[in-house]
RNA sequence: GGGCGAAUAGCUCAGCGGUUCAGAGCGCCUGCCUUACACGCAGGAUGUCGGGGGUUCGAAUCCCUCUUCGCCCACCA
């Protein structure tokens, strides 16, 4: 009977938390990790259940280990995100976010918030998260806030925040600013425009190179470079912008490639912040025209076509270097309220007509985009509220060159000190209305502060202060989420005991927006790192190697996994799959090829149960107290192989080798513990005395428990299920946090390892000669089994009936005398197993056989020969492996040397 | 324009401080319902480890180079 994982799964999960088992242990040293906290509208995909089961697996390590493994878990307001779902929704009804009013929108997004907001923490749970409940945290929370609030107020006192006037990344339908991290770029298939700039004095056109002919309005003049011989005469003289007849100057800078385009550049100061740049060395005082609006239509910004978005934002931002608005009208009428893609269509026709248009070529170029809604981002001159990174970078760096904190896998690094040492500003106002507003006010009089409270008065004028309309970027509340969460700022005993945390788990695609982040609110506000590895996996793919993602509609649902296959076929599919911070691909198309191996190895897991309990009494000896002189060899391999999975799980979770982890225990439960040593011990445990039974009752009991405990972080429902059915247990008992195998040396057993080996060689190689004449499995055999060299012959006598039942004999001889007339093979020390079949055995297809092993022997011995001989490798080499080797050649002699007596018994020419 | 990564069995991928490392899962072939498991058992086949050079006693594994793919960063409009 199959394994069903679902009435097992909820009901276990239940037990946990009945239990709190999730709770931190008392007194203990603490392991705490911090969820990346996903978007509270957030419904879970794979990435997420990838990046949850990754933490699960290593809290629940650690927590098994006897840490007080604290994984904090939350939810992410994420402003833009969510602002854009509920705004979808009241589109449906026909209304917008400004026919309800600040207000009620907030109001509007808490409803939605508190109705569907746990979704995804409920979801987690299904997949079997061991987060510590009690303190999920909401970085809308009145207490987070106040941190948020506090770190405002702290850098703008310490002079790190200010006001920017600049070209910063606009979505035009997000209708906000975007931090640099948040304007991705796309490489995209693009014209380059070359428009005629007609000369003022009519003597003629230049020619202008750009991608962006929708922007020209906003030209405030051309340049080329100084050094640009062709274009010397027209220093100093005029153009006119076509289509709206704007007459402006051309100069140079040293900025313009003489070899891109046509050499000459034309400079849109407010839409472009390399004219920016370029606009502020050589035109200094001029004005800066917005042409382009925050809707994304053409049309001069305040002009009576101005958007509600516009026309809801508050005032009390002005910047003091502000540049003056521009005081002619620019933007042609016929271009007022087009949206600025339909403009470059219109623009290009108009100029084709009118003979304007050079020509038009095909231009490979990067655009940015938003990282919310896709939408082409507008770079737009405005006022923005920013932070200074350099200051905390440093901090950081420091801590980093000190090996404070580290990364895995490693080759993160060159990618995260080239940001951070190139580190830019970080705009972090945004024209939301759902998030942190920003606590800055603004008096009448002109006084500008910060402040913790919301003040009735200025503190210099008594005036009336009204307060910046914008909202903090997301990123900006969730950047101090290693300490907030614990109660920052003030000192609790949380924050005492569980910072600086250690282990951080996400996907590199949030490596800036978010760990980088941390980090310098961490080093600036605690004044000390955050976590001590910064641990970067891979990203859910599909078998074409795209991301996940709804638009391509190549994801794969959880939930649905869970449902057919079982939460632990989920997670042994994330964890096996995965390689130190490679990607998880995984097939949407074929779900059953994807994550059949998991439920498989559950399954095998559950019949191992089901064989073992099934034979168990009541009371089982702990394995401690049998007498050793009652292990047979399969019970000293068995023990052995149990702690080399011991040694090596432990080693591999420590080392975030999470996949090496899960295949090794996986190896151990289905190759060694399932496969041989199950199959070997059924004899003793039909026909063996009390003694025999009882001491194979004891290795199976230690050798189940020890399997279940290593396997529990990554498949812990059917390991918890398990345990619970094994004898002695106590009802209060929870595998979730029993302690983790301990080493015990005295189990490691080389010699029982290759002793064993001999016998599953021995078995291997008679079943071999069955499948090769074809002899029908029923039929019992007859085999000689002759030790030779190093292998004894008492090693085959204490495992007579595992070789008798796992190779199908009928009976087997030691070290008798071979049956004339039989199938014959050498292994080990030049030992011989030889099956007796008369009339059956065809002498040519023996000789064949023989001589094809001898062949490939003659081969490899020639190899290693050629080494030995060498005198530099057997100088140069280490000590050991040359020992290896002459052992090795000397077996090989031994083989070889038997296999020429047997074909020259048999006859073989 | 910089930086990083990947190319290994039909498919998806491990292995990369050098000498049983040529592996796993899936697929495929041949037998088996051998009383824990057909989501299984046993036995098989399959690869010039992307091309080319180099270092070395020895290289999927280190170095260089080429090709083909990804990703990240970047103010050639």
């Amino acid at each position: 009977m199959a394994y069903d994982p679902r009435p097992v799964e909820p009901r276990i999960y239940k037990r946990w938390l009945d239990a709190g088992a999730f709770q931190p242990r008392d007194g203990a040293e603490p392991y705490v990790i911090v969820i990346p906290p996903p978007n509270v509208t957030d419904i879970l995909h794979v990435g997420h259940a990838l990046n949850n089961v990754i933490q699960d697996v290593l809290i629940r390590f650690e927590r098994m280990r006897g840490r007080a493994a604290e994984w904090l878990p939350g939810t992410d307001h994420a402003g833009i995100a969510t602002q854009n779902v509920v705004e979808k929704r009241l589109a449906k009804e026909g209304k917008t976010r400004f026919d309800l009013g600040r207000e009620r929108f907030v109001d509007e997004v808490w409803c939605f918030v508190k109705k569907t907001g746990n979704t995804i923490i409920e979801q987690l749970k299904v997949i079997g998260s061991s987060c510590d409940w009690s303190r999920l945290r909401f970085t809308l929370d009145e207490d987070y806030s106040r941190a948020v609030r506090e770190v405002f107020v702290r850098l703008w006192d310490e002079g790190l925040i200010y006001r920017g006037h600049r070209v910063i990344h606009w979505c035009p339908h997000c209708l906000t600013a975007l931090s640099d991290e948040e304007a991705e770029h796309h490489e995209t298939q693009g014209n380059l425009y070359h428009i005629k700039y007609p000369l003022e004095d009519g003597s003629g056109f230049v020619t202008v190179a750009t991608t962006r002919p929708e922007t020209m309005f906003g030209d405030i003049g051309l340049v080329f470079n100084p050094k640009d011989a062709r274009y010397k005469s027209l220093k100093g003289k005029r153009v006119k912008i076509p289509l709206s007849g704007v007459a402006i100057p051309i100069a140079t800078d040293d900025a313009v490639e003489q070899g891109f385009g046509t050499g000459l550049l034309k400079v849109t100061p407010a839409h472009d912040a390399n004219d920016f740049d370029i606009a502020r060395r050589v035109w200094p005082a001029s004005e800066m025209p917005l042409v382009i609006r925050e809707d994304g239509t053409l049309g001069e910004e305040g002009g009576q076509e101005a958007t509600a978005a516009v026309k809801n934002k508050g005032g009390g931002q002005v910047g003091r270097d502000r540049l003056d608005r521009p005081t002619a009208v620019r933007v042609p009428r016929e271009f007022v309220g087009v949206d600025r893609f339909e403009a470059r269509k219109k623009i290009i026709e108009r100029l084709r007509a009118t003979a304007l248009l050079e020509k038009v070529e095909q231009h490979r170029h990067a655009v940015r985009r938003c990282y919310r809604c896709d939408t082409v981002v507008e770079p737009r001159l405005s006022d923005q509220w920013f932070v200074k990174m350099k200051p905390l970078a440093e901090k950081v760096m420091q801590g980093y060159a000190k090996g404070e904190f580290h990364i895995v896998p490693e080759r993160w690094n060159a990618t995260f000190e080239h940001w951070m040492n190139n580190i830019r500003d970080w705009n972090i106002s945004r024209q939301l209305w759902w998030g942190h507003r920003i606590p800055v006010f603004t008096c009448a009089n002109g006084h500008q502060w910060a402040d913790r409270e919301d003040p009735e008065k200025c503190p210099k004028c008594g005036a009336t202060p009204s307060q910046d309309p914008d909202v903090l970027d997301t990123w900006f509340s969730s950047w101090l989420w290693p300490f907030a969460t614990f109660g920052w700022p003030e000192q609790t005993p949380d924050l005492a005991r569980f910072y600086p945390g250690h282990t951080l788990v996400t996907g590199p695609d949030i490596l800036f927006f978010w760990v980088a982040r941390m980090l310098m609110s961490g080093y600036h506000f605690m004044g000390q790192k955050p976590f001590t590895t910064v641990y970067l996996h891979g990203i859910a793919r599909d078998t074409k190697h795209r991301k996940m993602s709804k638009s391509l509609g190549n994801g794969i649902d959880p939930l649905v996994v869970v449902e057919k296959f079982g939460a632990d076929a989920l997670r042994w599919t994330c964890v096996a799959n995965t390689a130190l911070g490679a990607d998880l691909l995984l097939d949407p198309n074929d779900l059953e090829t994807t994550f059949a191996p998991g439920r498989n190895f559950a399954n095998k897991l559950w019949n191992i149960g089901q064989f073992v309990l099934g034979q168990l009494p009541n009371h089982v000896r702990p394995l401690e107290t049998v007498d050793r002189r009652l292990l047979t060899l399969a019970d000293r391999w068995i023990l052995a192989r149990a702690n080399n999975a011991i040694f090596a799980a432990t080693g591999h979770l420590a080392d975030f080798r999470l996949d090496e982890a899960a295949k090794r225990c996986s190896e151990f439960a289905w190759n060694e513990l399932a496969d041989w040593y199950v199959e070997a011990v059924k004899p003793r445990l039909v026909s063996g005395d009390e003694d025999a039974k009882s001491t194979v009752h004891s290795v199976l009991v230690y050798c189940f428990d020890t399997v279940l405990r290593l396997l529990h972080p990554v498949v812990p429902f059917i390991t918890e299920e398990l345990w619970q059915k094994l004898p002695g247990r106590k009802s209060n008992e929870l595998l979730a946090v029993a302690k983790w195998p301990e080493l015990l040396t005295q189990l490691v057993d080389s010699d029982a390892d290759v002793q064993f080996e001999r016998v599953k060689k021995a078995i291997e190689l008679i079943r071999s000669i069955r499948a090769e004449y074809r002899i029908p499995p029923k039929t019992r055999l007859r085999a000689t089994i002759v030790a030779r060299g190093n292998d004894r012959p008492e090693t085959f006598v204490g495992e007579r009936e595992t070789i008798l039942r796992l190779a199908q004999l009928e009976s087997l001889a030691l070290n008798g005398a071979p049956a004339a007339v039989g199938a014959h093979a050498v292994f080990g020390d030049g030992s011989e197993v030889v099956v007796a079949l008369e009339g059956a055995v065809d002498v040519r297809n023996e000789c064949r056989r023989l001589s094809e092993e001898k062949d490939r022997l003659e081969k490899q011995l020639e190899g290693l020969a050629a080494r030995l001989t060498n005198q530099s490798f057997v100088s140069r080499a280490p000590q050991d492996v040359v020992a290896k080797e002459r052992e090795k050649e000397k077996a090989w002699r031994d083989q070889r040397d038997v296999l020429a007596g047997k074909l020259k018994s048999l006859g073989c020419s």
